[in-house]
DNA sequence: CTGATAACGTGACATGCTGTATCGTAATCG
DNA sequence: CGATTACGATACAGCATGTCACGTTATCAG
């Protein structure tokens, strides 16, 4: 795939180009991006943007998948279910409140629907978690202990209260709260 | 507030304008909404878009304030608190998928974060709901029936799982999924 | 009927971003 | 050294922006 003759590409560019692409989302939002803008702060030309990603949508889709790859999450397994849950999704809320990825995908939500690059990327994410959720709130419903007729339908509950508020009300997404809804959900 | 002298507005322009830009809203998204678009959709020439709406935030957002208006929502009262809630968030859900306003509540998420107009506009329709679904919960609450610790962690849950699903998951959204996640929080 | 007032359409304008192309230069390989 | 590729600089047409000036049209007060 990657040319073995001829100049190589300057090493650190695309992250460079990665980085300055996820400050601007959030700084100025997904409509308000300008390619120009990444360029200027990525510190590399216009045209080597536009040979690296095609369109808006690739190079945010880009930007945001190399970010979610510096992240590698683990199943806690305590012992406890519900502790279980509790850390995975801190673990979430962590990663959406730490840093500007929070932003970011507040940003992607509405691209999504028209460029199919956002939407694979909010897919994959979120079936990556969701897989995560689904092993531990299986052990939950064997013992009974769900309030939700089915796992999925918890993991909507989690999940949806979880970016509801980081998407729409903007209260406060904390660690309390994260034991608040898993203790509604889950029997102790 | 409005002039008494001088040619009157031609009647029907502001709700053209509107309805081209929720149109224009869900087919192109926030950030492909043209101006120019919505003056031609709409029948009607630039400067006088310009002349009513200062930025393209109000313009959504004006839209958006004129379909809210067209919805008045009454809370039910069976005396089953259980139905009551099912038959609120079921107007809620209809509200959100029987036209293009789901959509446009979509795109309006990212832009909302840098918008004043359209995070006011998401802040008082949020909050009416929040209103009513309080009320109905209320009852819940008082009779012990409420998994949640708080009817606010309650209605995070209700609307956090409604709202994942139109903004993220893309799921089916339909009174089956309602039913199932008001009895998951209420206890029957 | 007349004059004041305001809405509207047309056309124009400078500005900024887009996406593409050309050119010269630089870096790496066989 | 020669082929090959990356890169920056520059230029370009296209399009939307936001604003302006102008002429026309509709309405009201007198």
């Amino acid at each position: 795939m990657t040319a073995t003759v001829g100049r190589p590409r300057r090493p650190g560019t695309d992250a460079a180009i990665a980085a300055a692409t996820i400050d601007l989302l959030a700084d100025v939002g997904y409509a308000g991006l300008t390619i120009e803008a990444v360029a200027i702060r990525s510190g590399v030309s216009r045209p080597t943007v536009y040979r690296r990603h095609a369109t808006k949508a690739e190079l945010v889709a880009a930007a945001m998948t190399a970010t979610l790859a510096t992240a590698n999450p683990v199943v806690p397994d305590t012992g406890d279910v519900l502790v279980d849950v509790e850390r995975l999704l801190g673990n979430t809320v962590a990663a959406l409140t730490t840093s500007t990825f929070g932003a970011s995908v507040a940003e992607i939500v509405g691209p999504a629907r028209h460029e199919p690059e956002l939407r694979d990327l909010l897919d994959v994410a979120l079936e990556e978690r969701r897989g995560l959720l689904r092993e531990l709130l299986g052990r939950a419903e064997r013992h009974g202990r769900l309030s939700a007729s089915d796992v999925d339908v918890a993991i909507d509950l989690l999940l949806g209260a979880i970016y509801f508020r980081l998407l729409i009300s903007g209260a406060s997404l904390d660690d309390a709260f994260v034991t608040d809804i898993v203790r509604s959900v889950i029997a102790p």
